[in-house]
DNA sequence: CAGCTGACCATAC
DNA sequence: AGTATGGCCAGCT
C-alpha cells in the first residue's frame, strides 16, 4: 500500500487532481507543476500505484504524444478512451487524443502566428 | 551504498 | 514510417 505522505507522490496527485474534465495532461507537464521537471517517468510510476478510492483522474495523463496508457493500466485502450470521451476529449487516431485541442494547462505563447492573423469578423 | 527499473522525452538514423 | 540510444530521477531490490 502507497503511503500519500511521501512528497514526491502527494505533489503529483496534488497537480493530477488540478487538471480539469474535457482536458488532458502529459506526465512531464505534471512532473514540471509538481516541481520535478525532469522526473517525468516518476509521474508514469506514480500513476501505476494510483487506486480506485483516491479519485485521482489519472485516466487525463498521457504522454507527450498523446497515446494512451499501456493495456493493463485500464484494461485496455477502450477503457481509457472512453472515459476521456464522456468528458468531451476528441481524438485524432484510435489511441491518440488531440492533444493541440486537450491539452492543459493551455499554450498561449505570444509566438502563435495564427491569432496574429485572424480574420475579423 | 550500488545497480536496476520504468504508464517518459528528445534526438538520430 | 519504425527502431535505437542517451538522459533523466524517485523508488525498489
Amino acid at each position: 500500500m502507497i503511503e500519500m505522505d511521501d512528497v514526491f507522490f502527494e505533489r503529483v496527485y496534488e497537480q493530477v487532481r488540478r487538471v480539469p474534465a474535457g482536458s488532458v495532461c502529459t506526465y512531464g507537464t505534471i512532473a514540471e507543476l509538481a516541481g520535478y521537471p525532469k522526473a517525468s517517468r516518476e509521474v508514469g510510476f506514480a500513476m501505476s500505484r494510483v487506486q480506485r478510492g483516491w479519485n485521482l483522474p489519472c485516466h487525463r495523463i498521457v504522454n507527450a504524444k498523446g497515446t494512451l496508457a499501456p493495456t493493463y493500466a485500464f484494461g485496455g485502450h477502450r477503457v481509457q478512451r472512453q472515459l476521456l470521451e464522456e468528458e468531451g476529449v476528441t481524438f485524432v487516431d484510435d489511441e491518440t487524443i488531440d492533444m493541440a485541442r486537450h491539452r492543459w494547462p493551455p499554450l498561449d505563447e505570444p509566438s502563435g502566428p495564427e491569432q496574429l492573423a485572424l480574420p475579423l469578423g
